[in-house]
DNA sequence: GCCGTTTTCGGCCCGACTGTTTTCAGTCG
């Protein structure tokens, strides 16, 4: 079993766990659990049947332990297992509706025995949810508002797709006379994949003015929640909203608080209690006396830090880091030299080779590859060893057309589910850059998707294995591998590791691209462009890289061409 | 349920907003 299947059992177990009104503190001990796990690179399963202590992993203690090991024996838990007979699932997906929480889900759940999503909705409309005690007609407005969402859309939106919208609102916001400074905040600053909510911080004197403004744009439809500080409101798209306007003295500690992670505010805040101060979102103080504030930089300073990057705030050891000035000095897009995943018309592309060079030249680039599909990727016209060769001879066509950007002759080249190579290696052999990747038998068992894997990384002439998992954000999860036993053999045979910067893919992941990084393995940074557009995804990938850590030493395509070349195995480009 | 050179028991971050409450519980981030 993979460890965020066994984190979604402990998420599971604490979502049934907080229905029954269950001790927040051991909710919140569960969910630390599956967090801890899914940041960990080491298999739950391998070292439970290596027979080692896992006690020492961070928020697992004796009961967890042995939960765990009962998981990867018996494949279930049988606390879960009577847990799941006690509360229906349809009454745990009502915790997805917004506004709905734990005890409002319970008391539906006992005193309407409401078990379903439909059956929830039909109470709404039938006007019985009014009835009971706590609830009203505008809570029942809620209820049916919310549950149009969840029939509609998932709950998390890409953080690529939602960029334009903040960029445009922060812009706004920030041409108003009465603002004074104004950021997106959240999950959207820390660059995570996907963003529930957006979040965006304004230090006004007018508060009224800032939000009416929010209220007016177009991109808004409706206002859902408005304070003295805060409003909440929907956006056309679906997602909502959070404004906060705080005082100018208070930008800083409001912008640390509403960055967080969660997890990483906890920590600072014991910090402060440890030295006798308090952090809230106005202020850091001690004894009501104003200590710190105005930046963000002064918040973390009176806690005894430096600095923190928003992408690493995520309580996975950034902290420590910190306080021993080690942070990494994380990578930027203006580092980036070299794209080396694309495609072109030759497969699913929509623009020539030459386009392609003339555009990624145009954005500063110095090196590209062409890397288009093999064979066995019938649906976008997948190359054989003939059409591969003939590409290539155009490729060096367009080197002796365009100047001032090098451009490698490469391939995307399926490993197939018997483990076997889609071109053979005469062929592989007389590519400057060959990606190996999996597309096909993604839910094949363990031990097949690892030998495939070892397959390509012991092939003299592949050169990286692209989208390494194989997820689609939010639609697909990846192939189970042991990313232990792949990271040692892809270090041993010089084989480097992309993390893929499409919005949807962003693989590896950040987890995995820093244990990466631990290893020595340099990181590829590719952008898979399918058109000259398709160069835009770059900062995507950028931002996966910072929030695994990355500096522009540890990725191959953040170098000139030629300390590129000394990267790649004895005889390539 | 986890955790600990000040603790093996008693802690576990902090505040805004809403609705339905006559003073606050629930939810959210």
């Amino acid at each position: 079993m993979q460890n965020v299947e066994i984190a979604q059992l402990f998420e599971e177990l604490a979502d049934l766990l907080e229905i029954q009104g269950a001790n927040v503190f051991r909710l919140r001990a569960y969910r630390n659990a599956a967090r801890s796990l899914e940041s960990m690179t080491a298999s739950i399963t391998d070292l439970v049947e290596q027979g080692q202590s896992l006690t020492e992993l961070p928020g697992i203690g004796k009961d967890l332990a042995e939960k765990l090991v009962t998981i990867v024996q018996t494949g279930e838990l049988p606390q879960l297992n009577e847990l799941r007979s006690e509360v229906p699932a349809g009454v745990v997906q009502m915790l997805r509706i917004p506004g709905l929480g734990p005890k409002r889900v319970a008391q539906l759940f006992k005193e309407l025995n409401l078990t379903t999503l439909e059956a929830l909705k039909a109470a709404a409309e039938g006007g019985e949810i009014s009835k009971l005690k706590g609830f009203g007609a505008k809570t029942t407005q809620m209820i049916l508002e919310g549950l149009e969402l969840i029939a509609q859309a998932g709950n998390r939106y890409y953080l690529a797709d939602m960029q334009p919208s903040v960029e445009d609102i922060v812009k706004t916001l920030g041409a108003l006379p009465c603002v004074e400074q104004v950021s997106a905040a959240g999950s959207f600053r820390r660059r995570k994949e996907t963003v529930g909510d957006l979040d965006v911080l304004a230090t006004s004197t007018d508060h009224a003015a800032v939000m009416d403004a929010l209220a007016g744009h177009a991109l808004v439809e409706k206002v859902l929640a408005r304070g003295e500080t805060k409003q909440r409101v929907r956006l056309r798209s679906g997602i909502e909203l959070d404004l906060r306007v705080v005082p100018n003295e208070s930008y800083g500690a409001a912008m640390q608080y509403f960055t967080g992670s969660k997890e990483h505010n906890i920590v600072i805040r014991r910090r402060a209690q440890e030295r006798g101060l308090k952090v809230n979102e106005y202020r850091v103080f001690r004894d009501e006396q104003y200590v710190a504030g105005r930046t963000e930089e002064d918040v973390y300073a009176a806690v005894g830090l430096p600095f923190i990057p928003p992408e690493l705030r995520e309580n996975r050891g950034e902290i420590e880091r910190a306080e021993r000035g080690e942070l990494p000095k994380l990578l930027e897009l203006s580092d980036m030299q070299g794209d080396l995943h694309m495609h072109t018309t030759a497969t699913d592309g929509t623009a020539s080779i030459r386009e392609m060079a003339e555009a990624a030249k145009a954005r500063g680039l110095k090196y590209i590859a062409i890397t288009d599909h093999s064979k066995r990727v019938t649906m976008a016209n997948g190359l054989d060893a003939d059409r591969l060769r003939a590409h290539w001879r155009e490729i060096d066509k367009v080197r002796s057309q365009v100047s001032g950007i090098e451009i490698l002759c490469g391939i995307e080249c399926d490993i197939l589910e018997d483990a076997t190579m889609d071109l053979p290696d005469d062929v592989l052999a007389e590519a400057d850059w060959v990606i190996a990747v999996l597309h096909y038998g993604l839910k094949q068992p363990r031990e097949q998707i690892n030998k495939r894997l070892m397959t390509a990384i012991q092939n003299p002439y592949v050169s990286v294995i692209g989208h390494p998992s194989g997820r689609i954000i939010g639609k697909r999860p990846g192939a189970d591998i042991s990313f232990d036993d792949i990271l040692k053999a892809a270090f041993d045979h010089g084989v480097m590791m992309e993390i893929n910067a499409h919005r949807s893919r962003l693989d590896l992941d950040e987890v995995h691209a820093a244990a990466a990084k631990d290893r020595g393995i340099p990181i590829v940074i590719s952008t898979d462009a399918h058109s000259v557009h398709g160069f835009d995804e770059m900062q995507f990938g950028v931002f996966q890289a910072r929030r695994a850590g990355l500096e522009a030493q540890d990725v191959a395509n953040a170098q000139s061409f030629e300390q590129f070349k000394k990267r790649l195995r004895r005889g390539r480009a």
